[in-house]
Parts: C-alpha cells; structure tokens; sequence
DNA sequence: CATTAGCATTCGAAATGAATGAGTGCTAAA
DNA sequence: TTTAGCACTCATTCATTTCGAATGCTAATG
C-alpha cells in the first residue's frame, strides 16, 4: 500500500464515522487537491486489495473488516497516547469520597454516553478471595441469615430456614468451629474442605441440623462466583443509523437482555481487545464491534471493562479512552 | 348501550386483541349471522358513544381507551374467577424448596413470557422492618465492613476506610454500644435516633472515629429505603406490532433503562390498577396498558407486580392473572 | 507514467400513478 | 328493524419514472 492509499483510506475512515454514510471520491477529492479520477483510481487498488468495500455497484466507499483493523493497527498506532480531553473522566476519579465501584459505574456510564455505545463493567469474580468471617445470625426461631465475608470486603448472606427449634448456644459453637475450619480459606476451596472436614472431625456429631446449614453455606458460597456486571447506555445505541433496521435492533436487544453478551466479551485478556463485526462469534452482533479491556486487581483476577458499538465507531478516540479507563481502575485497586 | 352493542364491543376487543388489525363489519357478521349492514349501523351507534374508533376513514373499528374500560370493567367484569388454566404458575408457587425471592422471580419470569409483555416485581421496601443486628467485621488495619441485618432478614453491607489504625477493642465496644442503641429500631427511625442518642451519651467521647462511622453507617440503612425490583421481558415485547414503529420502540427501550417506568406503576393501590393509554402520565408510554397489583407483606408493607404491554392485550386472561399472582405471593408472605 | 477530463453506465431513493380491495355511510326496499 | 345495494374513501401494492450521486473506463494531457 502505497502512502498515499494509507491517507486515502484513513480519510474514509474517518469520513464515514462522522457521516454514517458511503464516501465518494468527489468528498476527497476536495480534500486532497487531486482530481476525483484520481481518487477514483486510488480506491480501485484498496478494493482490490479489500480494504473498503461498495455497498452497491454505483456507491461511495466503506471501509471493510480489513480496512477498520489496518487502520486499527497501522494508521493510529501511534497516537495512543492522546489521553488529553478525558477531563469528565478524570473528575469521576478524582473524587476520592466515592467508594471504588461507585466510581467504576459512574466512569461506564460516562463512557456509554461519551460514545453513545452500549458499556459493561466485569466485576472480577471473588473465586480467589479468602474467606475472612462466617457468621449465622438468628432472625426467628426457625430462620437464620448466614454471612459471608471476603478479604476483600465482599459480602453474601443467605436465608435459611430450619425445621427444628434453634439451639443458640450449640450455633455459636457451630459457628466458632466453622470459622476455626474456613478462615483464610479460598473461596473456591470452600465446598471441598467443607465437606472433607465434616466428615472427619466431631463436628458431625455435634451438629443437629448440618445438611440444611452445610447446604445453604455452600449456595452463599457460590454466589461469589457469580461474576456482578454492570451493563448501561442500551439506549444510546439505539440512535444510532445502523438501528435503523428494526430487526436488527430487536435482535440485538434480546441478546442482551439474554446475557449473551457475555459470550463475546474478552476477558483475561493482557491489555486491550478489539473484536471487529464478523470476528465475534455471536451472529446478532456481527454489525458490532466489541472493545474489551482489562485490569489487574490485587488477588490476581482480572476485571474488564467493555463497549459495544456499530463497526462504525471512532476507534481514535475510543481506544485510548479505553486504555486510558482500565488504567484509571487498576489505580483504584492497587491504592487499596 | 343495548345488549346486542355490548356484544359487538365485546367481539372488537376480542378480535381486535387477537388479530391486532382494524376488525370490520364483515367479521362481525358472519360471527352474528346479522348482516353486515346491520353490524355497521351498531358501529356508528357504538363510535358515537365513543367506544370505538376507526384508523381511518374506511377502516374497520379498534376499541378507544373507553372501550376497553368498559370491556374490562363491565363486560368482564364477572369472568374474574377464570384462575384455572394457570397450572405453569401453580408449579412455581408449589415449590417449596425454593426461597421466596426466588419463586417470585421465577413467577415473573413465567408471566411476562406468557403475555409477552415486560413484568416488573417492585419488593417491600425494607423501610418499616426493624434492625435485628449492626455488625462491623474489620478486613484490614484501615479497612471494616459494616453489616446490617434486619428482623425480615434483608442485609446490607457498606465497606468504610478509617484513616487511623483502627482499635479492635475499642471497636468491639462501640459496637455493642450500637446495638444496643438500635436493635428493633425500625429503618425509619434509625437516622434520627442515631443523631439523638450520639449526642446525649457517652459514646461520644468513646468514639475516635465517630464521624466516618456514624455517615457510612447511615448510609447502609439508606439502601434499605431503596426497593428492589427485577424487570424482565423487554424484548418479549419487541415483537408486537405495535412497535414495529422504531420511533416508539426507542422511546419505549429509553423509559426502561432510565427507571421512568417507575413513575408509572401504581404502589399502595387496594388490588388491581389498570392504566390504559393515556391514563398514565408518561408520554412514551401512552400506547401502553399498565396493569399493577399489590400485596401485603408481614411488615404491613406492600409490594406490586406490574405488567407493561400495548394497550391491546388479552385482559380476559391477564386480569384474573395478576390478581392470582398477587394472591399467591402474599400467600409466600404469610407463610413465614 | 501519473493525472485528469469526459462520458456512458449503474443503482438507490423518492415520486408518480394505476389497480386492488377492504371497509364505510346512506338510502330505499323488505 | 333489518337488509340489499351502491357510491365512495383510503391504505396497500406494484410497476414506472425521474433524479442524482457515484462508478469504471478511455483517451488526452503535462
């Protein structure tokens, strides 16, 4: 590609994401001071060679698949670092009187509104937190709350209910004894060593109602597990042009409200990942292009923050603010 | 209203619901064995009174808002005890495994892919329960969580940063203090008594941290204010023809995400509500029938399941379904 | 050899118009 | 009171036309 195609090609690019429409070769003609035959002849070699593509035999040009990720990767390689004008987002992080999820929700309906796509924040998953505290709280005296809570400050609590009449003197033993066992224990190590020190200590003597208690302990558990997101902005996309397509939109709604997003996203990925129409695999999102990127939290999981939009996206302005998020909210983690 | 209008309403409504186009005075009279004519001279006497309308000005007729009022408040009115047929539902409710949330959840589930339309459960408000237990479970030397955990069984965590190294006896102390100021409390009071008593005992002085505390402490009884609801069915709803408008599809995808929906539903009623059309305040919903139906909790507190659909829906059917709905999960309550 | 002017050509979008048919209101007869 | 009959209205559909923006190609130009 010669670099005149390379300046030919970004101006489409960027053309078409202002104007949501095919970019004809009179438009860049004025641009570049050639004549349109020119660039008539320009775009036939791009073609060719699959960067933009015709949306019928007579129409201007769009950039393809190809195009979008060469100009990804080549065209604006190097102006990463144009973290200048976040200024709203610096604000959301320097205000230090929030707690550190509030201020990731507030940053991703920020970003969803800045760039009218859809944002989705992945909590990392507490699976390789310790447990710091168990705890049954009595409520009647038939039910009981249990309580969990992580090094980390997570907290699950769970409602069980018991058939026999409590005995609150042989539940604080219980419970004492269950703290002794699972302390520090991580969670996704929990079930296990639950089950294998039951069995072998007197614990199981002791303990009149063990099923429903182990159980339910078990369930509060698993809810750690449970990846917490937050999704925000459906409503921004909606406004864009390639929604016009009614069909399009019901799809691509339904897949969200299904939680098939959640297919597409990256996570775990080192750094950022940008996954252009046909590249992610569910089919109602093939017009989409996903951009996930990833930060580190202090227990080695990872968390995510994402967007989804049309392809047809301001990748310049998106990628670094993206880079520039993830950065912002591993700050947070590693100030802890 | 003659007997014989009263049926032609009746047949519109129904027919109208099932085939959601313009129902003229040819299907009327095969259905009557009257002749058409006949049919059309009731029709005009029907749209006088304002019953009925047209789309245009040789169209069949569709029921107005007032029609469908009389349809469901007269017409129907009578049918109300049609519960049987709704032996999904009952599945549900016989569950007993099942915590109640959970079945609630999966009730809503079942009705808004039953009617296709979107069903929200808005949850009791915690804000009459009382305090059961306050908790403050320290996670590093600067780090605590504080617990909430109320007689129904709701809990609620806030994590808090002290900027001093914090001291465990002391904390064990002030948080016995706490508990015995604000055990069977109830929410609404806490705020208050919390201020009072602070300043009229000697925890003041005991107190280092006092400020930090007390705020966050205040600020975990306030989520309990907030209702919890779960909304499911959005894109259910996608696929009437009523909006196979983009417009109003948009807007409709807006209300929802924005929580305006919440203005709409009707709280604290006795029983059944039903919005039709512009009866409800919000413009982009005055296509839409609200239906709302509450119950009693334990604490003296109402919850509301609610169904949003076009304003041509199957109330023969869903009506006497909201209203069992509601029976049985006051049932849920009433249990426990 | 790269550039450009010129021209026939293609195709989508919007406008036009005719045909169709479902439905109506009204009138006069049964 | 009911009904048959008829003129009329209007949304829908489809083919046809027009318009304009863009293209590819060719031949002339610097």
């Amino acid at each position: 590609m010669t670099k005149r195609q390379e300046i030919i090609l970004k101006l489409i690019v960027d053309e078409y994401v202002k104007a949501a429409e095919p970019i004809g070769s009179k438009t860049l003609s004025e641009i570049l001071n050639v004549s349109s035959a020119t660039i008539r002849n320009e775009m036939g070699v791009l073609e060719d060679l699959g960067y933009i593509e015709k949306t019928h035999t007579s129409s201007g040009r769009i950039p393809s698949e190809k195009g979008y990720r060469y100009y990804i990767e080549t065209i604006i390689k190097n102006l990463d670092e144009e973290t200048a004008g976040f200024f709203e987002f610096e604000e959301v992080f320097s205000n230090k009187d929030n707690e550190r999820d509030e201020i990731i929700k507030e940053a991703i309906d920020l970003l969803s509104q800045a760039t009218n796509c859809t944002a989705i924040s992945l909590g990392p998953n507490a699976y390789h937190s310790k447990v710091k505290k168990v705890q049954l709280v009595p409520i009647t005296s038939h039910q009981a709350i249990i309580l969990v809570i992580t090094n980390f400050g997570y907290v699950e609590s769970k409602q069980i209910t018991i058939h026999e009449e409590i005995d609150t003197e042989e539940l604080i033993k219980v419970i004492d004894l269950l703290n002794e066992m699972l302390v520090d224990t991580p969670i996704s190590k929990v079930s296990e060593k639950l089950h294998y020190e039951i069995q072998h200590s007197h614990i199981k003597e002791l303990l009149k109602y063990r099923e429903t208690i182990v159980d339910s302990f078990i369930e509060a558990f698993s809810k750690f597990a449970q990846t917490k997101y937050y999704l925000t902005g459906q409503s921004n996309m909606l406004y864009q042009p390639e929604f016009n397509d009614i069909q399009k939109l019901r799809e691509f709604i339904s897949t969200i409200e299904n939680n098939e997003i959640f297919k597409i996203i990256e996570v775990d990925t080192e750094g950022i990942s940008v996954k252009i129409g046909t590249e992610n695999q569910v089919t109602s999102m093939q017009d989409c292009t996903v951009i996930s990127s990833s930060y580190d939290t202090v227990d080695g999981e990872k968390g995510t923050i994402s967007l989804v939009g049309p392809t047809r996206m301001d990748y310049r302005r998106v990628i670094p603010l993206m880079k520039y998020l993830a950065k912002h909210i591993q700050k947070l983690y590693e100030e802890e």
